[in-house]
DNA sequence: GTTGAAATTAGTACGAA
DNA sequence: TTCGTACTAATTTCAAC
């Protein structure tokens, strides 16, 4: 039937495979599509707003839980709102072979809302929320480098937040896509490429995924 | 324009200003703590968890729904259950004075998750979610390089998500924090600052916000 | 702010297409 | 599989305290 693999931008065609479980359909990726703008909607809205039947919204509701497709349901809050203001994004660098350690203490930092650990110059990205700078600074110098796995840092604030969308589903852009008017590839001019940059891992990163 | 016409993730709320509508009290904290691991209680379980009225947890409920402490409620997926393994932070340099512009074009890219205006060498950092390597590729040289606001990108994978909380509460590591002993600022040995960095922001990107 | 009812809605089971 | 219906359990609303 329908496949989930069209994304308008990845040119690359083929879909690549879904998980291990679940082959997500059309109606599926519609199910998560509400539940991303609500939460809280009843499976009996949920199935009206699709297209199905109560029964079948039930069942697939409940196999994309049990699959783990959706991991669990939350809220969105306004820090502001919730008295921390300040976000800012710490850049890590980790000392070879003390990654367990690493995570062992971000698990203890609950101002962290979020860790990543990326290629490039520095090895992990930690997205903190708290009520002031001072309190950034007290975290970096009191909390990071107090921590001998952490090799150097470096800081950055986010000033604006432009867009968050809890997540990204494949097909996502399929109407506006089309309406979006992408230039095709030989109306574009000359793309110069200099300006882009790929970072690559830092060299003995490689291992990193067993170290713990 | 539509999703990110405004700071649709800051919600109202002023940088710098907290609590504008709701005084947020230790039993909304609660709430808010319950309704992140699980946004699909019911109030009545939720008051039975917070320890409160059922009327009482309808009441504070709507309270923070209306004055938009809470946004929304979503989902929270497995990416790559749903088809989109690859997850890329895209670094992006723009050209002042084009802020607006580069806000439309991210509407019209589906597959950005997240993207923030930040201090530092760079001016925004663009999280996306896609299928294979390939499509990061084809997302940075063809879709933001013909972006005439956008001056020079870097790029870089994320190999791990180490942590990802759905949102950060104050006084979340209150019982832990006691627990996990800080050491007080007078016992503290001398903290090696010299590897902590801290980036300000890029020149004239002061007047970012009454850019657009 | 709380409790206890009624009214509504949600979730389940099962037979039929 | 999916749908439709009937049944049961739970939630929300609304009242009075």
């Amino acid at each position: 039937m329908s496949d989930i693999s069209r994304n308008g931008v990845s040119g690359g065609g083929q879909p690549g495979r879904i998980g291990i479980g679940l082959e997500l359909d059309d109606i599926h990726l519609k199910i998560l599509e509400v539940l991303r703008e609500n939460g809280r909607i009843s499976v009996a809205a949920l199935a009206e707003r699709v297209g199905i039947s109560r029964a079948n919204a039930y069942t697939r509701f409940e196999a994309l839980r049990a699959d783990g497709a959706i991991k669990r349901f939350t809220a969105e809050i306004d820090h502001g709102r919730a008295g921390l203001g300040i976000t800012a994004l710490i850049f890590v660098t980790v000392r070879q072979q003390m990654w367990k350690q690493f995570r062992a203490e971000l698990a203890r930092m609950p101002e962290v809302e979020y860790c990543a650990i990326t290629t490039g110059q520095h090895d992990a990205m930690i997205q903190v929320r708290v009520a002031d700078v001072a309190a950034v600074h007290t975290m970096v110098t009191d909390r990071l480098a107090n921590i001998p796995a952490v090799k150097a840092t470096e800081t950055v604030f986010i000033l604006d937040e432009v867009l968050r969308r809890p997540y990204v589903l494949p097909g996502d852009g399929r109407q506006r896509a089309t309406a979006a008017r992408r230039p095709a590839t030989e109306e574009r001019g000359d793309v110069p490429l200099g300006k882009m940059r790929f970072v690559g891992a830092a060299e003995g990163r490689a291992a990193l995924r067993k170290d713990d």
